[in-house]
DNA sequence: GTGATGACGAAATATTATTGCGCAAGCTAG
DNA sequence: CTAGCTTGCGCAATAATATTTCGTCATCAC
């Protein structure tokens, strides 16, 4: 089992890499100030570990014709394990769900769905989703305009409690 | 001005690198069938007109110790597009704040945020957020657990409906 | 001390990215 | 129908990167 500890070196490799995920390994190493080849065997280490999971373009969602975002808050009549987990897994089926999250609070679930227009998500949202086995109430809201979408890690919050704590 | 519609090999870059964003370029040119100086040239082009916003690395948020995520619903008091704009602008400025999104309906805002633990939460959320100019209500839901988190773009549904109309 | 361990970095090598052409297909005007 | 233009492909050469190899140094346990 490795020791795991990350020092400033692979946190500064993470923030980079979380802000440009294509930056070649020299530009990489150059920024976080070690050469290239400890750098790479740094970003191999980091990835086997599960610090990354993984590379994504950020690619435009309404330029390719998905105009329409909606969060969807969606509760269920049982919330027994076997049935949350069931829940879960149709999610994970439906490709218009791009993201499920379990809450607590009067929600049970709270969803992220793209479409390409409003009644393709309608015919979803009635067909598929509030028609689920187990489904007891969803609330929608479409996105009107995003103002923030950075998900990922505040690097800069993280050092300051790091700092502190030193 | 580009004509800027994309052919199928477009499409498949963009979803190979949505699935992988690090992917070599000879590797991604195999994939789509084409070789790769003008596969090169593809990318490129996709990235100039914004189809591809960036690339980033995704880190595990939980192994860095943020282990709380919260979503924040946010109502204000005054709609007004000067108002809305402020609040975005400071939602923008909150690192624990990695989305916002306006909605319709209800509440006005979705926020998820991201903290170390509850009481950094919490102290963002009396001190901060609640605290703000204009913000009337803010309810907030714990995530429990994840189980869906694929941000982007559903390609198959997307081919699907190009099909369809062909 | 001294041998084991871990990480670095220079140098060599293997892969990739990028550039520079030439070619062919599709279009358009005459 | 054909010259001339445009667009996009791919080969081949070059420039950069990634990756491997290996020698060195610091640390640490004994």
């Amino acid at each position: 089992m490795p020791s795991s500890r990350l020092d400033e070196i692979d946190r500064k490799i993470l923030a980079e890499l979380q802000a440009d995920g294509r930056m070649t390994n020299v530009e990489l190493a150059s920024r976080v100030g070690i050469s290239a080849p400890p750098c790479l065997r740094r970003v191999r280490t980091l990835e086997e570990q599960g610090y990354i999971r993984g590379y994504h373009a950020d690619v435009d969602a309404r330029e390719l014709g998905f105009e329409v975002q909606v969060y969807a808050m969606v509760g269920l009549q049982s919330q027994a394990e076997a049935d949350l987990s069931a829940f879960e897994e149709r999610c994970r089926n439906w490709p218009l769900v791009r993201e499920c999250h379990m809450l607590n609070g009067e929600v049970d679930f709270i969803l992220k769905c793209v479409a390409p227009d409003l009644s393709t998500f309608q015919r979803f949202l009635t067909e598929e989703l509030t028609a689920a086995d187990n489904v007891g109430s969803v609330k929608t809201s479409l996105v009107i305009r995003g103002a923030k979408d950075e998900p990922g890690v505040p690097f800069d919050v993280l050092e300051e409690r790091l700092n502190r704590s030193a």
